[in-house]
DNA sequence: GAGTGGTCTAGACCACCTG
DNA sequence: AGGTGGTCTAGACCACTCG
């Protein structure tokens, strides 16, 4: 008989842990021996022959687990030479889709979420960034307006608006860990699986500067973005105001 | 005998692709497919199994091309159903690594670059960006000044930086295609392997708005990026100025 | 229940890099 | 020459979606 994942009963991570897939488990345990220090900047890691070895992996699945890394800038490969551990300087997070705790909380900065307003049920407004289907249109929209602060500082303000679509008492419940992607998740099985962005540079208003406590006029990031969901037609749209006058917003392409 | 690659004998592509692996084969033949209306947004691709029996691929190649066309966002993908085509708004560009005219080539637009000066060699400037190495000081640095034009009108000024490391004659003889990667290919066996970017807004100084043609103090979108090569140590920075007045810069995660 | 994408194994050949 | 990552094959089991 074919059996394979054996490896879940044996495995030493956590009870959560052990849900997720062979190739995850290993991407953590190598982020974590990176952040800890095991592999250091320029180090090379063991080979994807060793890896699969050692973790009695089948090298495709140890591929899958580096590439995941690569992607999200841990490490890059040389062909001939080996997969090497990159430098990451901190930025105020990666121009990901992961929520902005998880980015930023790899930094050494103290992080902060505030939210303006209780979660509420509104009409979208006219003028909405993105083209809205009538299905959205006639659900109206759960608005959400947060403010992230590091060590203090106000640095992004984040409107969300999503599509009151089969989503029973959202605005009357709190959100899971302050996190919107959380709450999503565990309250409506609702996964994000893809981000589309738009970025620009524009002068911030009195509203804008108040919040980000700078100067009006001065130039602000605006990123506008639009979260794909595993539910067919539901997205969810984001409004972000950056000021970058202390920390930058970092990404990284391969 | 193992024999593996026998699609190269029987291809139907054109002499250069037929150096490419097949998965970039194919996943160029379905992004062509996808531009040219053979699969319009929201239609299902052929399923992985059909396309693996249709292409003479195993399942594995099919699966590399299409996580191909899913990062560059021509689809997406959702289990138990299929491969979805995405639609593609028209922004100025992917914030990719990939060069200025292929991403914005993919749009309506009328695309020219201008250089503003011949490309030259100095020193680096004693406030750079990023921290350099001694080598990377000790070499000195080549400038590329270009200025990308979308409709004529100027929306992107690029800096270019250099080390002058092992280029003999690079600013003595002209672009390659007006492309700075592609000279960098075909002279040098230089290939970007990896993007690093900083983004914040600023101010446009006077020099900046003289160019960008727009007034001094508008918000412009300010982009510092960092190009690690095939080639060990080098690395390329790029400091873009970007009008979003009238563009905005666009990106896909996933 | 049949089909889809997600995960995984065992193995192969290749181009590239280093000693 | 031996090791590395890049590409590719042939197969398997699983969770999910849809009719």
């Amino acid at each position: 008989m074919y059996i394979q994942d054996k490896k879940y009963t044996f495995g030493s991570y956590s009870y959560k842990m052990s849900d997720l897939p062979q190739y995850k488990k290993l991407q953590h345990l190598i982020k974590k021996q990176i952040l800890s220090g095991v592999y250091k900047e320029g180090d090379l890691l063991p080979s994807e022959n060793e890896l699969s070895t050692i973790h009695e992996l089948n090298r495709a699945t140890v591929r899958q687990a580096l590439s995941e890394l690569v992607k999200d800038g841990y490490i890059y490969k040389h062909k001939g030479k080996g997969s090497i551990v990159s430098s990451r300087r901190q930025t105020l997070g990666l121009l990901s889709f992961k929520g902005f705790s998880e980015v930023v909380g790899q930094t050494t900065h103290a992080i902060k979420n505030k939210e303006l307003k209780k979660p509420y049920l509104t009409k979208w407004d006219d003028q909405f960034f993105y083209e809205l289907t009538d299905i959205e249109k006639a659900a109206g929209c759960i608005c959400l307006e947060r403010l992230r602060m590091v060590d203090e500082d106000p640095v992004m303000l984040e409107f969300t608006y999503i599509p009151n679509l089969n989503l029973p008492r959202f605005v009357s419940k709190p959100l899971i860990n302050n996190s919107l992607f959380d709450t999503l998740l565990n309250n409506y099985q609702i996964e994000v699986i893809n981000l589309e962005q738009d970025i620009r540079a524009i002068a911030a208003d009195e509203e804008i500067a108040g919040l980000l406590q700078t100067e009006e006029e001065s130039p602000i990031l605006h990123i506008f973005r639009r979260y794909r969901t595993n539910r067919d037609g539901l997205f969810i749209y984001s409004s972000l105001y950056c000021n970058t006058e202390q920390y930058s917003i970092g990404s990284i392409f391969n």
